[in-house]
DNA sequence: AATTGGATATGCAGTATTTGCATATAGAAA
DNA sequence: TTTCTATATGCAAATACTGCATATCCAATT
């Protein structure tokens, strides 16, 4: 499922149009990732915890040529399941 | 950032009530799983995309006792951070 | 509705990193 | 109050990550 038609199921469950629902889901997007760049994590009770991991500089590998890289060091958004989404898949 | 505190931003800026806005946020969420149910993925352009990874059983260990543990497979949410996503954080 | 530019999936080798087990407790959230 | 989550522990095995070409897929513009 793509953005489009999850879009188009959120239409009709918030009985709002396409372009609306659209907008909502943005907004809703956009402030956990405002969340993000300014604290450290953003806890969804019963859903999951997003959170930016810090992830050291390292030497990697081309595995086409074989030759060593260094890579930089990164940050990285991760997103922890709850417990209770952890149960939904696996009960 | 908890959940009551994001409610709190998105009945602001979706100029809704907390209630209405929690609705419409748990709506959101249960939409996403409930596609991530069906064996799907779920693609947001821009953001991310929601995944079901399956992981295989595997011999684990009580780090308590040290005893082996045989752990079974199991089924996990993942979320894989779209390239927009790891530009803002890595620029 | 169709085209196009951009984003993502795949496969590969080898190393780095993460995962997840049990369990109690502390702290936070509903 | 009562439920949920983070933390901490050792360690084996699964998986992520890198460059890059290709194939596929999506989003946005015509």
């Amino acid at each position: 499922m793509n953005k489009k038609q999850l879009i188009a199921k959120l239409s009709g469950s918030l009985n709002l149009s396409k372009a609306d629902a659209e907008r909502t889901f943005d907004i809703i997007t956009n402030t956990i990732l405002d969340a993000l760049k300014g604290d450290d994590s953003v806890k969804i009770a019963g859903f999951g915890t997003y959170k930016v991991a810090k992830r050291k500089a390292r030497v990697g590998r081309n595995p086409r040529t074989g030759e060593q890289i260094q890579i930089a060091a990164s940050q990285k958004v991760k997103f922890l399941p709850a417990k209770a989404l952890k149960e939904v898949f696996n009960k």
